[in-house]
DNA sequence: TGTACATCAGTGAACGCGCGTTCACTGATGTAC
DNA sequence: TGTACATCAGTGAACGCGCGTTCACTGATGTAC
């Protein structure tokens, strides 16, 4: 009873090695309480340690905040990667809704913290160099896609004259936006399934008669 | 010389009445450090006040940053619904083109400040609450757009069976990610007129064989 | 085996700084008589 | 006209709080002889 006195009455028990449970609460409060209102003390309540603790796995917030977006978000890119490696599989609508999907997916969790480094310039800037120097960021998964579109583009499986760059953003966009546009509490936001599969056969057919 | 102590060297001379001077600073700030270092020292620097002059003109600093999000924002909707009120005119390539050229510039310039909402989820949940009470929001670009659409279709401009949702949430998606996937500082950023132009003709033709 | 020392994960309490906010005040302008 | 008072935009200095960070320390475990 008395030794528990850090644990958060809601929140699972923290269990494991403490850096991995250090991560998980910082990465849980970024998304509900919000980059800014992350305090050290927070997490470490949240991670069932002192604050002092905090700076035995960090060398402060700040590392430890890249350490969570580097370690604790999901990545797209393997997925999208995966399939330019062999196009000419499966249907291509078929194809292109689960890229959607999955790209739905992603961008619904990484999104709120991605976004939010937007409120700590240096911070992003900082991310952003760690990611240009290991050749990943944002814009990535839009040229994966333009790649695999390519590919299926040469086996004759698009339109010769499609722009696939503009087809890749048009895709991606439309699952970023998603996440953006209806955020947590909103309850509009469109079920995954059929988002995808209507963003693949419009993307495919074009909406001109 | 003396007097002018709290003028910045590099940015232009305040002028006009104090509380607009204070949103114009308030605004280039969050734009430049970023919500989260955007202190009332600093704006009151950058507006040529006192930090107390602040609290003459607002009742703090959230209100001062949601009187920002109101006041200096640009609005998408006004193009969007002007265009639904008379379908028919023009081009249909040349109206996507328009639209996602200033739906393009527009996310370039509300995307930093809109997203670094979500590092304060406190101040976003208000902001929130204040854009669904005026029946506003950033899903509703989206929803205006599909409006403008369904009414082309129904002249018989677009395809019957066209999914004019997709079509919405793929061009608006498109343009919103062009300002998440290449901010300021990256170069990688596609022109705007080519960009917009190419969504325009890729979300027509499709890109189906 | 016991003993002396080293290592390690972690802590409670404090520290200093920067933040948003408030206070008592000023000098200029307007207004009633 | 002068005089007394009211209003207004704005200020410099202080305040208190919460933050990230550090410090001296502890108790448990490992290790050499």
């Amino acid at each position: 009873m008395g030794a528990m006195q850090h644990e958060e009455p809601g929140a699972p028990p923290p269990t494991g090695p403490a850096r991995e449970r250090i991560l998980d609460a910082a990465h849980r409060l970024m998304l509900t309480v919000g980059l800014a209102r992350a305090t050290t003390k927070e997490i470490a309540k949240a991670a069932g340690c002192s604050e002092a603790a905090l700076y035995k796995h960090f060398s402060g917030k700040e590392e430890l905040f890249i350490r969570v977006l580097m370690e604790r978000l999901p990545r797209l890119n393997p997925l999208l990667s995966g399939l330019a490696a062999e196009p000419g599989r499966g249907t291509l609508e078929d194809n292109l809704t689960e890229i959607a999907r999955q790209a739905a997916l992603f961008y619904e969790q990484s999104f709120p913290i991605a976004a939010s480094l937007y409120a700590e310039t240096q911070l992003k800037r900082r991310h952003d160099d760690a990611m240009r120097h290991m050749e990943s960021g944002p814009h990535l998964p839009i040229e994966s896609l333009a790649a695999y579109l390519r590919a299926e583009r040469d086996l004759g499986r698009l339109s010769p004259d499609a722009d696939t760059y503009a087809a890749a953003s048009l895709l991606l966009g439309a699952c970023a936006q998603r996440a953006f546009a209806y955020d947590m509490s909103d309850a509009g936001r469109p079920p995954v399934d059929a988002f995808a599969a209507g963003l693949a056969r419009t993307l495919l057919a074009g909406i001109a008669p």
